[in-house]
DNA sequence: ATCGGTATCTTGACGTCGTCAAGATTTATT
DNA sequence: AATAAATCTTGACGACGTCAAGATACCGAT
């Protein structure tokens, strides 16, 4: 026979890269059919499989969302560095970029995005899961910490990542600054705007986040008492 | 046998109130094993009826989960509501109540606000899940105006609710408030904050929300220029 | 070059799921 | 009391995730 898969050549009874196989299989479920249409059995099928074949490389069906929910992490936090440093280049606002990205990066691939926050079973102990949501946190803390009205400079605050966070003093702001972004993308993604996309259009939505929201936020952290 | 289910009794062959006693099964079931374990057999089970009994009430899953989310909707709308008043009693700030207020709310019943937003196919045409989602929505909109400095007092903005709020200047703090506290609660049900509650504890979380986000919130809003 | 071990994939099956069609049973209407 | 409507059961269908056992291909040691 020696069908053709979607994506890679089934040569023979191996497949030669099921991993990557079945990881695009299940991005490309995840655009066309959404979180809910995914299926583990719809990936295999992709990758010209059969079902019990997924489970060599990613044990269950909880192993690849995980596999695709560090992807997300990772796409996020790249975006993020991206949209920094190009706004550096361009002179503009940092932050103001990274929630550009954040949004935008979610707008492209809402399937993946819903993966990483849509609480469907990952394993959360999987340290690649783990190093990719720490790094998306870490780029937010440091992008926070540089738009305060204290603390330039003192770049050895940024390394203490994992060591306790509870006692920090701007952890508020830090949270206020993904809670806004997060719950802004969340809500879009999740159809909640809708019925303002009606009149506005999600162009308007997305310019009205960077334009007035993140303004308002930025405003916010530039005023906050740093003796707090 | 005139056996006795877990919620109703059940008589004969009729059951007498089988809607709601699918509605406390599936809440059970939400509070017990969460969205992921969610199960319309086992509602039935629960209800002691058969798997094809729900169908007569509510179409299909679908018309459960949206039988719920109209709950979890009419839920925030009233805990929003109490809240807001019982703040007015006390002389404290009506929008940290409802902020607290939303935030308690979804933790109280995690499962259930999962469906209202976990993006589990609802029945968005469904007349009462538009009111009650629109209900809980307009509360959000009241209490944002009523924090801004101006149009105190302009109850008649108020009732315009669904016409065309594209271009209401309001628009950008109304969705600031909401994506904050959105983005807060769900960040937090998700399990994404975590790694903070091992040193700080869930309520030092809850207590950093109301004290210290909710607070920058509200200055953002103070200090929003009216004119823009 | 061959042989044995190991990684990879298939086959077949199990239990569970949502849903449908058809029939049984109870309630409501006239 | 007879007929209509509402309610619930039975039985079945296809699809799902997962497991055990077997088939096939690769790979390093000899």
């Amino acid at each position: 026979m020696t069908r053709a898969g979607a994506k890679a050549v089934r040569a023979g009874y191996h497949h030669g890269d099921l991993r990557q196989a079945l990881i695009d299989a299940a991005e490309a479920v995840l655009a066309e059919k959404g979180v809910g249409g995914f299926t583990l059995r719809e990936c295999a099928r992709r990758a010209g499989v059969s079902p019990a074949a997924p489970a060599h490389h990613f044990g269950n069906l909880t192993g690849l969302l995980t596999a695709i929910a560090t992807l997300g992490f990772d796409g996020l936090s790249g975006a993020m560095d991206a949209a920094a440093e190009a706004a550096t280049q361009a002179g503009g606002s940092r932050l103001r970029a990274i929630g550009e990205a954040y949004l935008a990066t979610a707008l492209a691939r809402p399937g993946r995005f819903r993966v990483v926050f849509g609480q469907m079973g990952l394993n959360g102990e999987d340290p690649d899961f783990k190093q990719a949501s720490a790094r998306a946190f870490s780029i937010l803390v440091r992008e926070t910490r540089a738009e305060l009205p204290q603390d330039q400079g003192e770049d050895d605050l940024f390394s203490r990542l994992p060591p306790s966070f509870a006692g920090d003093p701007d952890l508020a702001e830090i949270l206020l600054v993904w809670s806004v972004t997060h719950g802004f993308t969340t809500l879009l993604l999740d159809g909640q705007l809708d019925f303002l996309a009606g009149t506005a259009g999600r162009e308007a939505l997305l310019k009205l986040h960077s334009e007035r929201l993140v303004v308002l936020l930025i405003s916010a952290l530039r005023s906050s008492d740093p003796s707090a």
